[in-house]
DNA sequence: CATTGCATCTAACACTGTTAGGGGCATCGA
DNA sequence: TCGATGCCCCTAACAGTGTTAGATGCAATG
């Protein structure tokens, strides 16, 4: 019979630490939102459980759920928490074009720091959390300021939010190993009857995402001053 | 103690079904596809377990893994067997934009005929599967023959990908219950201060998809044909 | 000093993906 | 005709998951 044989099966009084040896501060909402995001982005989404994140905070897992009523909630505040990383930016730049192309190019540098929240936020609801939806707002406020309303103003900030979450779910996901990309390019040559085209190019397995984004969101806003000047002809 | 407590619990031999009742096709690669996409369709991507899958298909789990190595599989392939629905369009309009129109839209359609689809393909890198590979060969090939190459290209088609796999993905992950709507609709009027943009315009909670969809792409083309006109200013 | 109630604990449930290994059964070689 | 091979499915089990029930310590309050 070991006397310690685990961490969790020590039962002698004294043995049992009384909070924790280096009295941890207790649990809170803000902590565990913390503990979460480090553990994301060290880990990624696939190995966070909640076992494994009360044990970053030195704490049983039941005991989490005190503060938070599923694992979904630490998932969604966590996304909103990264979004707390960009400052609402009030400065107008003379041009809109450079005032959206600040505000999406900040929000894209955050998602490829945290690579698992641009595939999370696809995959679930577009989160509703303060953070984002003051980023929404700023973006948003930018275009009405800028002259669109209505159904133009819906299908423009849809297509400014599907192109840079679209892109950094796209890169987060294709940043796999040379050797894996290697394999796919090679596939691809060999059924080079099949996909002529796409083995001639080298669509996937690109490097250039910042070149891929930045002229994609150049034809986006061109399209827009195209819509932009055709609503207010007389200018 | 019951003679027929459980299903699983049948150790009788003569009760055991030779094969099965009706004489069910043996299990192969395509039915447990086909099943898997029934299964999808009709409980949502996080109720599909290779137990509920198996009972769908009258087999026990483990035999799964005889065709399959493992659950990611089962969805890699099923995704790639939804782009399948979609033929290989041969027909060349007059004009490219209506070509790729077409295109996209019929991509669009059957990633809302199975609303998992798009948000599962967001999370994972972008499907090999021979049907996805078609698809994508087709819509560049369109790109190529209209003039587009190198990074112009690359970035066109990325642009193009993210914009139907981005508006499908938000329009299924939105398509909640109008009392959900309404909620999110009201939280946002009641911090009208804080989002006014958001709260006068309804840009979340949008109900014409389509038309998103649709003028978004709009724009998108636009800014192409610019792109078009640019590189080859003698026409 | 007793009581209340917050915050954490241990145990446990139902479920997941996956592996180990057994066995029926058709096919093939002798 | 018999034995062996190998395919294909089975049961049993493992390690892990999210989550709930219920006990317990501990601080503040009457």
């Amino acid at each position: 019979m070991n006397s310690t044989s685990d961490a969790t099966e020590v039962h002698s009084v004294w043995l049992r630490p009384r909070r924790a040896a280096k009295e941890e501060p207790p649990l809170s909402l803000e902590r565990i939102v913390e503990a979460a995001v480090a553990v994301l982005d060290e880990d990624g989404i696939e190995k966070l459980s909640m076992r494994r994140l009360a044990q970053h905070l030195g704490v049983a897992a039941p005991s989490l759920y005190w503060h938070v009523s599923t694992k979904d909630d630490v998932v969604d505040l966590a996304v909103d928490a990264i979004f707390g990383e960009l400052l609402p930016r009030n400065e107008p730049a003379a041009e809109w074009r450079d005032e959206i192309t600040a505000l999406l190019t900040a929000w894209r540098t955050t998602l490829l720091r945290h690579p698992w929240a641009a595939a999370v936020t696809a995959r679930r609801r577009p989160s509703l959390g303060p953070n984002f939806l003051t980023q929404m707002e700023t973006l948003q406020a930018t275009l009405v300021r800028t002259g669109f309303k209505g159904d133009a103003l819906r299908a423009a900030t849809w297509a400014l939010y599907n192109h840079v979450m679209g892109s950094a779910s796209a890169e987060t996901a294709l940043h796999i190993s040379d050797q894996e990309r290697q394999l796919g390019q090679e596939r691809l040559q060999t059924e080079a009857d099949r996909y002529p085209t796409l083995a001639s190019q080298r669509y996937l397995y690109d490097d250039d995402w910042d070149g891929s984004f930045n002229t994609g969101l150049r034809y986006l806003l061109d399209g827009l001053e195209i819509q932009l000047n055709a609503a207010t002809p007389a200018r």
